[in-house]
RNA sequence: GCCCCCAUGGCUCAAUGGAUAGAGCACCGGUCUUCUAAACCGAUGGUUGCAGGUUCGAGUCCUGCUGGGGGCGCCA
């Protein structure tokens, strides 16, 4: 928020140090540590090293940036609202004045309200894919933290400039689906869903799996009925059509629930035609190998780019001509771009599809498309269950995302019912809808995309700590205050008393939000975010617990209501761009 | 065999190459007649897996090692 100033002192600094030849690579600023004093900071060791290096001296580098750091000082002409220049052991913290700084900052926050923190329009146009469920299976929690974390990605490159467009890609066909229409037939064929209707999908794909290992004509069946799809059976595939549709009436309950949106779907089946046709150009162009009918068409990519061992070969076609996963991406791909024009394409998958994504896009390289480089996998690490366990529809270990839900609302709502009872039923239902979707997507998106999260029931229904409902009880007890102010909320006021050490660590924070939003999209981690939100509202309880609003003289009174109205949108702000609503009373 | 990821208090995790490595759980002891105690304060707890290296400066970068996880031609 304070680039402008920022800037202008950077100029200041270069021609001061060049004007005592100390040439300036490049300064970077960041904020001072220790709360109570509020400001910015930078140091001078580097250049009192490359000073040391171009000279040919040894020295002691601390105690020469100290020196430049001083005199820098001592020759800076402070722009408006900054109070004084400090060199401290090499480093020069420029400390603001509060009076002037914290009135924009509140008064930015106020303005420009659910905006607060939104970047310049950058004009890059970037496609999240996220989610990518199977159709005819079920959605368990280890699927979750690929829509919490996509979303969330979606949100923050949207606010800080992007042009976003989610896209979901979904897989519709391959054997799973027909292993799951030949149990339909068999044991359940006219039945409908009800009510959770991803749960009945998916018990009926546990069902054929089940049946398929322990039925010994089960092989032969479900291979005959997927000769029949291959031929376009019309009864199979009417039947395809409207199994599918089930699912994907299934999905939107849970997206609705998880309040995910997408603006573009895609198919497989819509890609398996062009894939192959992209099969074709390969082996013309020479990139793939046809070795049919023996083996596989395959791009040994290795061999195409002088490495060894680093990509690997991509069987891009089965020896019997039917289209895998990777006929479909290298289509899919190639029509993200050509319909979107995208500047870039990020792809939200787990940590164990790298190689593949490389050679994905390695080969999309070699066809000749230069946006191929623009294709980002945004790796994250698996959810497991204690033991380090994956989760496998197959094998039944899971824990469905429903009954998650299901048991943290429960959960949330017998402890509404306990701080609040006489709040309607209504309210508490949508109060613990928010704080226990909001802690189950908190809890995902509060650690490194790179860690794996092991998942313990206790620990995903925690609600104490850093978690979400810490975060919404901050944002509400300061609604709590402006509700409570019989005037509203003061008009621009001017600073009229000394600030408390926690008011300025509040407002410093808050402050802090467009950048750390910048460079959370920047390096697609939600993460950033979420520690700031919660470093809000613990300087938020600290405000609350040491500072009176209401009580307080009305020149006090009228700066910390704006305060503490600026602290709420700032943490909800936050928190909605991790897909986390809200409430306004819990 | 080759490649990738992880290793930080008892546990789960933070920490733009920068100032005294921070939180939360758990445990112990205090705070409600005062804007909601889903909160706050205090105490305990660290040779950042090991060994080198780069750097003025390394939890962070590089190399090697140990331990754990994952991936490597017809699954998605």
């Amino acid at each position: 928020m304070f680039e402008k100033e920022q800037q202008q002192i950077e100029d200041q600094i270069r021609k001061i140090c060049e004007a005592h030849n100390y040439p300036v690579k490049s300064l970077t600023w960041s904020w001072i540590p220790f709360s109570g004093n509020w400001g910015i900071s930078t140091s001078f060791f580097q250049v009192a090293a490359d000073d040391a290096r171009s000279r040919g001296q040894k020295i002691n580098v601390g105690l020469h940036a100290q020196e430049i750091a001083q005199m820098t000082a001592d020759s800076l002409e402070l722009p408006e609202g900054f109070e004084r220049a400090e060199a401290v052991r090499g480093y020069l913290n420029l400390y603001f004045t509060t009076r002037i700084y914290s009135q924009r900052v509140i008064d930015t926050v106020l303005e420009e309200k659910d905006n607060f923190g939104r970047g310049q329009r950058n004009g890059e146009r970037v496609m999240v894919e996220f989610s990518q469920p199977n159709t005819h299976k079920a959605f368990h929690v280890g699927h979750l933290r690929n829509v919490i974390l996509g979303n969330a990605v979606g949100n923050i490159l949207d606010f800080a400039g992007n042009d976003v467009i989610r896209a979901n890609y979904l897989g519709d066909i391959g054997l799973h689906v027909i292993k799951w229409l030949w149990c339909y037939l068999k044991y359940h064929n006219g039945e409908k869903p009800e009510g959770d209707i991803t749960r009945w999908m998916g018990d009926i794909y546990a069902e054929a799996s089940r049946r398929h290992e322990e039925e010994p004509e089960a092989e032969n069946e479900i291979r005959e009925l997927f000769a029949r799809w291959d031929r376009k059976d019309p009864e199979i595939v009417e039947l395809w059509r409207v199994t599918r549709q089930w699912s994907l009436d299934g999905f939107d309950q849970i997206y609705k629930t998880l309040n995910v949106r997408f603006d573009k779907i895609y198919f497989e089946s819509d890609v398996e035609d062009s894939g192959k046709e992209i099969v074709k150009e390969l082996i013309a162009k020479g990139i793939a190998v046809d070795e049919r009918p023996e083996n596989a068409v395959v791009v040994k990519l290795d061999e195409l780019c002088g490495t060894k061992d680093k990509y690997r070969s991509l069987v891009v076609l089965r020896s019997d001509g039917t289209s895998l996963y990777a006929t479909k991406d290298l289509s899919l791909a190639i029509r993200k771009f050509e319909e979107f024009h995208l500047t870039r394409s990020i792809y939200v998958i787990d940590v164990r599809q790298t190689l593949y994504l490389q050679q994905i896009f390695k080969t999309l390289e070699l066809m000749g498309y230069s946006w191929a480089k623009n294709c980002y996998h945004l790796a994250y690490e698996i959810v497991n269950l204690p033991g380090n366990v994956t989760m496998s529809s197959r094998d039944g270990t899971v824990v469905f995302l429903q009954d998650l839900i299901d048991e943290a609302k429960s959960r949330a709502l017998a402890i509404v019912q306990e701080k609040n009872p006489s709040l309607t039923d209504a309210e508490k239902a949508e109060i613990s809808e928010k704080v226990a979707l909001g802690a189950l997507k908190y809890s995902m998106l509060s650690r490194d995309n790179a860690k794996i999260v092991t998942f313990d029931w206790e620990a995903a229904l925690d609600f104490n700590g850093q978690a979400a409902p810490y975060i919404q009880y901050a944002a509400v007890r300061a609604n709590s205050i402006l509700r409570k102010s019989e005037n509203g909320l003061p008009d621009q006021t001017v600073l009229s008393y000394e600030l408390t050490p926690v008011e300025v660590e509040l407002i410093d924070l808050i402050s802090r939000v467009p950048r750390e939003i910048q460079r959370s999209a920047a390096e697609c981690k939600p993460l950033f975010i979420s520690n700031l939100a919660f470093d809000l509202a613990q300087a938020f309880n600290n405000f609350y617990h040491q500072c009176p609003v209401l009580q307080a003289e009305p020149p006090v009174r009228d700066y910390r209501l704006r305060l503490a109205a600026a602290a709420r949108q700032t943490m909800i702000n936050c928190l909605a761009l991790l897909g986390i609503d809200s409430p306004e009373i819990m």
